[in-house]
DNA sequence: GTAATAAGTCAAGACATTTGACTTAATAAG
DNA sequence: CTTATTAAGTCAAATGTCTTGACTTATTAC
């Protein structure tokens, strides 16, 4: 007869909540607006110029910002410009795809240091996670040959793979890579690395990717449509990465779609998979990525039959995130050659009437993002730097700290 | 040749954000769990027991909270419980539905003390807005009559309507409410009571209600369908309604079905709307409701052909908010008579594979919520509710305060 | 040359949480 | 029945972070 109900609640906060909001809030400031004075961040963040003055005394010994020259801009004392230094922190970045892994090192702002790629064994991942942890320790070891005590300064390792994750399998489609994503991955890189490791899909990736350097730098509500093997969406709500309950938000691969009397996934119909498949090609085939950019870019007709449909389903997706998400702007990105995405880009206009039909206007409703076979890697490195040093609610609460 | 490019960054916090939140988190912890000691509190949300005492001290005496009779557990000194007093806050909820328009007062627990309703007239925003003020006015003095100090502990009006908001017109089409989404209504309702007037569309209203005193209630991750004159879908997300960029998220009734060659939205095919349209019923008739209660749970033979179609598109979009959102469950709710309610969701079953068919789930993937005329005016008041007393992460930052 | 303006610092003060010892009140054990 | 143990809750001092208001510094405008 004890009392075993769990109480549920939210976790308080206290002085170092507070603090640590307030150098996120900065480190923010800094990476949307560039350099600020202390003043600017003052006014900006609505802190006393004291407030910003220790905060900014503190960044500068934590090396994540440093002055820059002083600038004169009319009557009254110059001010003294502070930016992120780019060295201050760095994360790994590891893509994990159906037939070859990729890893990267970032500095704070988005820069990639370190790139190398490796083919993942057919084996699943008994087989493969020795090659991942060799590649990841390559990368890491290049960067710290680069950059001197680049070990302190690692914030973590975000992993990337294609979601969804924890659904009770459907067998073994495979369009999925249930293997993978049944597998202690997370466990298993924590162990492996000793690294803080993060895990999302690679539409959510991409989207965070997109965040630090790419279209939607500074944006609120964004929805990014990711193309690779599969095809999802990334989630920027209020200027945080949505994950969904189970951290499978955005999957819209697996949304229905009746047409001809039956019903097909979207990602059956619009993704790399259905266009290998449609154009029999072996999507183990290192010489892929050429190929299909080859393919697009001088307008194969085989291909281009290929486009026309897609896009029309891509032109039903993006009116659908419009419609569900309101976004200030939908981006279009993938893992998919640059000249196809750009292909896929023209077919789509002009697209549906929709919600984001609105007066004033100031963003396009659809943007081109990266297409780049690394910008899931980036991506993904991007979530323990953001984790670590980006404003948000999590970060404020006690139990984070 | 001035540099007027504004400085964009989110807001500091200081110790009011910090007491402010942990203020919050107390009465979050109540609502969610019911009474508590202070020690449980402490616990719960990591704060100790001398912060919590402070806290509970000084919500007791602004009336928000009373301590119960102490209860003995075991060893140790008793506990003394404390409880959320309904009477601490009060809001007037207010939904503007086509062709009439009902007002509620709610306590701080989601009690409707007060109700009341009155036809539109035709004649739009410039007719109805007398109508609406002199609602709300009678609401208000209702309560202040059954309540003493009432007006003192009024935190807000909240209002509903169906949207979409600020979408560049399609001229006028009749299932919208165009004369009223162009409306400066948050204005006129400001000067018109002298509250802190809020605005969502209904599906969100409802959702806030589910969430306050229904089936979402201290769920994180929700998602609402709602059938009303529209349909729209009210998101909880990370415990949160979610408004999108514009405050149009959700609204899936403008999602463009592909059937038969042609394109429909889903609101002409699955609402009350299309219900009236497809009963050739005159949707101003005052005995609407329980007419069409009476013939759903009839089982008409008219009736039911709209409910099996219905019910159909009620199921996909069912399975595509779980594909998008990954929620903990879907919530079927509206403004719809209860027997409607109760046979749509009978004819939807079985529910389309998606990804919400998890191992180890332990919600239902659907769940029946407030079918009643009144839920969207209570969701209504739950909103400035809501922004008075929960935790998120807006009250923190400085600019809120 | 002087006044006005703005950036930034200094030192004291205010505020909310934390710490650790203490009080109170119950049950469990011998 | 007495004593030890456990747990709730209080007290007073300490801590940490932001704020306040006066002051210094550096530049331009008149």
């Amino acid at each position: 007869m004890n009392d075993v109900r769990p109480i549920r609640a939210k976790s308080g906060t206290n002085h170092e909540g507070t603090s640590a909001h307030n150098r996120r809030v900065m480190i923010d400031a800094l990476r949307i607006n560039g350099a600020l004075s202390r003043a600017d961040l003052a006014r900006a963040t609505r802190l006393t110029k004291q407030t910003v003055s220790n905060i900014i005394e503190e960044l500068e010994r934590d090396g994540l910002v440093s002055s820059q020259e002083a600038v004169r801009k009319g009557r009254g004392q110059p001010s003294t410009p502070y930016r992120l230094v780019p060295e201050g922190a760095f994360a790994i970045g590891l893509q994990i795809d159906r037939h070859v892994t990729r890893a990267v090192a970032v500095d704070l702002v988005g820069n990639v240091l370190v790139r190398d790629e490796a083919g993942l064994p057919a084996g699943g991942p008994s087989e493969g996670t020795k090659v991942i942890l060799d590649l990841v320790a390559g990368v890491r070891a290049e960067l710290a040959g680069i950059v001197q005590q680049s070990e302190k300064r690692l914030v973590g390792l975000g992993a990337a793979m294609p979601g969804p994750f924890g659904v009770a399998g459907s067998g073994d489609d495979p369009w999925m890579m249930e293997a993978w994503q049944k597998f202690p991955l997370l466990e298993t890189l924590t162990a492996g690395t000793g690294l803080d490791v993060g895990l999302q899909n690679d539409a959510a990736a991409a989207a965070t990717a997109e965040r630090m350097v790419g279209a939607a730098h500074g944006l609120d509500h964004a929805v990014c449509l990711f193309v690779g093997y599969g095809i999802g969406a990334g989630l920027i709500l209020n200027g945080e990465l949505y994950r969904g309950a189970n951290g499978n938000a955005g999957e819209i691969g697996m949304a229905l779609l009746f047409a001809d009397g039956k019903s097909t996934p979207l990602e059956h119909r619009a993704s790399l998979a259905s266009l290998y498949q449609y154009l029999s090609i072996d999507p183990a085939d290192p010489d892929l990525h050429a190929h299909i950019n080859d393919l697009a870019s001088r307008g194969d007709p085989g291909i281009d039959t290929w486009i026309e449909a897609a896009a029309a389903d891509l032109r039903w997706s993006i009116h659908l995130v419009e419609t569900v998400f309101d976004p200030q702007t939908v981006i279009l990105c993938g893992s998919a050659p640059e000249a196809l995405v750009n292909r896929l880009i023209a077919a789509i206009g002009p697209l549906l009437p929709s919600i984001a039909e609105r007066r004033g206007r100031t963003l396009p409703r659809l943007q081109p993002g990266m297409a780049d076979p690394w910008s899931v890697a980036l991506g993904a490195a991007a979530g323990p730097i953001s984790r670590a040093f980006d404003p948000h609610f999590a970060a404020i609460l006690k139990d984070s700290l």
